[in-house]
DNA sequence: TCAAAAGTGTTATCCTTACACCCATGT
DNA sequence: ACATGGGTGTAAGGATAACACTTTTGA
């Protein structure tokens, strides 16, 4: 125990993982790291000025990006030392060393849900900021095709080499987290364990962040790091996993899905906005039924000629609805295929 | 924008929402605060020390209350100014004020499982920690046995007379929410909304917390408060709200319940434990097919004659499937009666 | 006329919920 | 024998998952 408190400064950063859905890909809000990587939009909590973290957050995500939030959520807040420091200062200000030694860097991660809108592309060109594909950076987490050939051809081999170079002791439980994470030896997929599945990677060595945080030891090729998805600056990319993992599971339970969706859209638009978001396809009928049963949505008698197709009718969600029965959300029923 | 930063030091202090369950009783370890409050155990973060904030909370809460957590996972950070300033330095120190302003003080709330252990009650009663029913905490959270009569006589008419003094714009969302959280008119009883209900009192001015906040100001009858459940320390019954409903959640679906059993358990004990924890009473016979049809317990063949009627057989978790295939924990089905 | 997408009917299967009933022990 | 709690059989109703099929537009 110390007799003197706080020699070690504490310094609080937020970061957003804001997930929209463009041309039927779910995508995140990415801005420019100082080294050219990629980041989530991040900013220091200023303890003397800022009343909560949310309108901190609000407050220079705006200021960032260009454009204001509408659900933001709190995913969780990242303490550990030894993980990467995290680009707090990214909006402006440098963490403070008053005495010396290094500030302790804390990070509280948020997710905020922006529904899709054509105009909104123009308010992001004037930023830095821009809409990155969940795909380029987890490439193995889109199974709406079917399985996703890159589990086996490079994840599993990759795997399975850490795991002979493993401690014996360990490679139990190893094989089986490998074995239930990516649905492997006739295993189930489940969507919801995105972080789980980083993390793994992570520790594998398999992600560009681990060669880069441990300083290269054990550095797989780079073609194959290469393949394995777009690394991010610090551990937003751990941060994202946790997003994309809490959105798949919410999903389930209550009716989010609506703040990606216009005021007015088709069934069609809304499961591809749901098979996008949790990388899964759905049954259309199976999911049409469902959608009914909830009566979270109203037709509008309106039809949507710029389907290429038959026109489809209009819909709109009954916000008033959720308040009187905070209902289920939507059920995944499970895979369609494979 | 200041151009000097962290003129007001940031505070961390972590505090645990241990649960376990005796007699049959959902129970939350409390310490006593200065002023003789129940307190959750808490501590400071020491960020010269601590590596990270789970070690630091699973030293901590075996420093005061002299055993050691099993499952621990991260709840919420709360950091909104005005809310009452947390005890983060219950533990030991004071929190820093080098340059004269108070510090700005984050909570980071964790929930903690600890099996049922007969043995466990003396490793207690050497410290100043004890076992509160969270009965005690929410009296209207527990409907095993029928709706709990305090909804419909102190709570309700509190609440409605509340809702008349109110600003009428926001009359008709804050109908709503008391309907549907409080199950009134034939609304649902959700059992999850554990926080949402508390904060609702809190708003309405019917936790006691919310009379201390606010300096007294439109304080109801002491009579209706003292029934409304015992107030805590700072926001501690709030994060025992946010505790109470995250753990609620997640039994349905990870088999977290086991972490609240002893080794070998009947399933009327599992049953019992299930209902204490979601407060609602479980068909039996639906209870047991759910759990045989999630294979995670087998029976022992061995019986346990202290039933008080027919001895029971005994069974134990098969923790090494959830290895296998992450499922679903289990399904509360609804409620039983009413 | 054909491609493309919208939208519907039907069925087997499984899970949920709710009945009512029997079994083994201690007093 | 009877109270107490353990343990089981059956059946209706609803949700899920998977079939294949018709309808309406634009090119």
């Amino acid at each position: 125990m110390t007799t003197q408190v706080n020699q070690v400064p504490i310094t609080i950063g937020l970061s957003a993982v804001v997930v929209s859905v463009m041309d039927g890909e779910a995508c995140a809000l990415s801005v420019s790291a100082p080294d050219a990587a990629l980041a989530l939009p991040s900013g220091p909590f200023d303890p003397a000025h800022d009343r909560t973290f949310e309108l901190a957050l609000r407050a220079f995500v705006t200021a960032q990006t260009g454009f204001e939030l509408g659900f933001v959520e709190q995913l969780y807040t990242f303490g550990d030392k030894g993980r990467d420091a995290p680009l707090a200062d990214l909006g402006a200000r440098s963490p403070p060393t008053r005495t010396g030694e290094p500030a302790r860097i804390i990070s509280v991660g948020y997710l905020a849900l922006s529904p899709t809108l054509e105009a909104r592309g123009e308010t992001l060109s004037a930023s830095a900021a821009r809409w990155t594909p969940l795909g380029h950076h987890f490439p193995w987490e889109d199974w709406r095709e079917g399985r996703p050939a890159i589990i086996d051809e490079v994840i599993a081999p990759a795997l399975r080499r850490w795991l002979s170079q493993n401690d014996p002791r360990q490679r139990e439980g190893h094989a089986s987290r490998i074995r239930t994470l990516f649905a492997l030896d006739g295993a189930r997929w489940n969507e919801e364990r995105v972080l789980e599945r980083y993390e793994l990677l992570y520790e594998a060595g398999l992600a560009a962040e681990a060669a880069r945080d441990r300083g290269l030891s054990t550095l797989p090729e780079a073609a194959t790091l290469t393949r394995l998805g777009q690394p991010m600056a610090s551990d937003h990319r751990r941060i994202l996993a946790t997003g994309l993992g809490r959105l798949r599971g919410k999903l389930k339970y209550r009716p989010i899905i609506f703040d990606l969706m216009p005021p007015k859209f088709t069934l069609s638009q809304l499961q591809r906005t749901v098979e996008s978001i949790s990388g899964v396809a759905l049954h259309k009928q199976n999911f049409r039924r469902m959608i009914e049963r909830t009566e979270l949505v109203e037709g509008l008698g309106v039809m949507d000629a710029d389907t290429g197709g038959r026109p489809a009718e209009l819909f709109r969600f009954r916000r008033e609805v959720v308040a009187v029965r905070q209902p289920m959300g939507l059920s995944l029923p499970t895979l369609r295929e494979n």
